[in-house]
DNA sequence: ATAACATATCGATAATTCTCGATTTATAGA
DNA sequence: TCTATAAATCGAGAATTATCGATATGTTAT
């Protein structure tokens, strides 16, 4: 766990925002159709939508945040849903709290 | 107390460190001769000397922390002595814990 | 095989951050 | 008042981040 990392993935308000969504999908996004469920999180295209900036940066923005820990990623057919990982985020206000 | 500023404060290992050597300054840093305590925290030049960073990054460093609000300026004479500000800091952490 | 769609990656530009040396400001002491 | 020291601010170049449109990759359906 890489703590600055965490934190430079945490420096933005977007994607605050995303992982704030993704606590409680079904009250920030449609459901999707095709699943009927957000077990494995959220797809890149409402994440988008909700955001209001491009696909590329939302993957950009995923793709920091996945890659600091924060969220997993699913492959469902040509979708990709992202959802948080608690454990991490546990481990990591814990950590805060130790250290900080 | 605004979040991301915060975060972006603690985006960088050497203002990590700084927030840490201020946990216990007897520890890290030699008494402070005319004063002969902590009180206040530490002075601007023990903690360049320690980072190995120049005066003037020090001092910007410091400067993003105190606009965070974690650490707290104190002037005694030609001194500027900065100690933690405990309670922003726990309330970030108490903020995190909620809200993350 | 082709078309359509979701996502990831690439390449570019603008904005921000990092870090330094030089200068300025403030204070203490001779 | 002059000098020395501590800290803050200024100005600049390098490095990183933000953000976009275009392109590439992977998947599904026809």
């Amino acid at each position: 766990m890489d703590i600055i990392e965490i934190n430079k993935a945490l420096s933005n308000k977007t994607r605050l925002n995303i992982l704030n969504w993704l606590k409680a999908p079904e009250q920030h996004f449609p459901p999707h159709v095709d699943l009927g469920h957000f077990n494995d999180g959220v797809c890149v295209q409402y994440i988008k939508k909700k955001s209001g900036l491009s696909q590329s940066t939302i993957s950009h923005f995923l793709s920091l945040l996945q890659k600091a820990g924060l969220i997993i990623p699913t492959r469902h057919g040509k979708w990709t849903y992202y959802k948080r990982d608690e454990v991490v985020i546990q481990h990591y206000l814990a950590h805060l709290k130790e250290t900080l």
